[in-house]
DNA sequence: AGCGGAGTTATCATATGTGATAACAAGATT
DNA sequence: AATCTTGTTATCACATATGATAACTCCGCT
């Protein structure tokens, strides 16, 4: 069975399917926040006094299991010099 | 004074300038997950649903100070038939 | 007037995010 | 080797988001 075959059929499992989504999308919000940090040219630290916390925090929100809240979001992105809003695509 | 000038003037103080991007970008972010489900054609009560949780949740997301964590979006968001990301914009 | 659908608000218990501190790891620099 | 920089991990206390229930408003409909 080839790589392929064996993931597609473990994701017709719901909830490993629930699961590999989430990390999915994780990994794209935590890919995300890197992204405008290194743009930014910044040092976790950097970002920490800007936002008014911890470099341990930021990079606990890069590193780990990261599920923000908007407003630390927002912080996390004004710290970086940017301006943040969803970006919504519809599932076809 | 014209208003713009008076709205200017009260943006050169840091807290109020800090509140109102709180506001504003508050504003956006329910104005974006209304939007979302608005295009589903679906009522709080079945997004309720589909994230498995009450309807009167979905009302305080959408209504009051919503600061929701990064895996509240996502729930909402596939509710609605979307899929999720950021779109950071850089200040100029 | 009464009814049902949609949304709002208040409240409580619980889960989880966040701030803060400290100690550690790995690389670069001197 | 010693030091500094950057990032990581663990831990605790506290703040806040979320789930759940109930009661309410508003509106369109019969």
């Amino acid at each position: 069975m080839s790589l392929q075959k064996l993931k597609q059929r473990a994701l017709t499992n719901p909830d490993v399917k629930a699961e590999y989504e989430k990390l999915e999308s994780e990994f794209n919000l935590i890919d995300q926040l890197l992204s405008m940090r290194t743009k930014a040219g910044l040092t976790q630290e950097q970002v920490a006094e800007r936002m008014q916390t911890q470099k341990s925090n930021i990079s606990r929100l890069e590193k780990g299991n990261a599920n923000p809240s908007w407003s630390t979001l927002l912080k996390y992105a004004h710290a970086c010099g940017f301006e943040l809003s969803l970006k919504p695509q519809k599932i076809v």
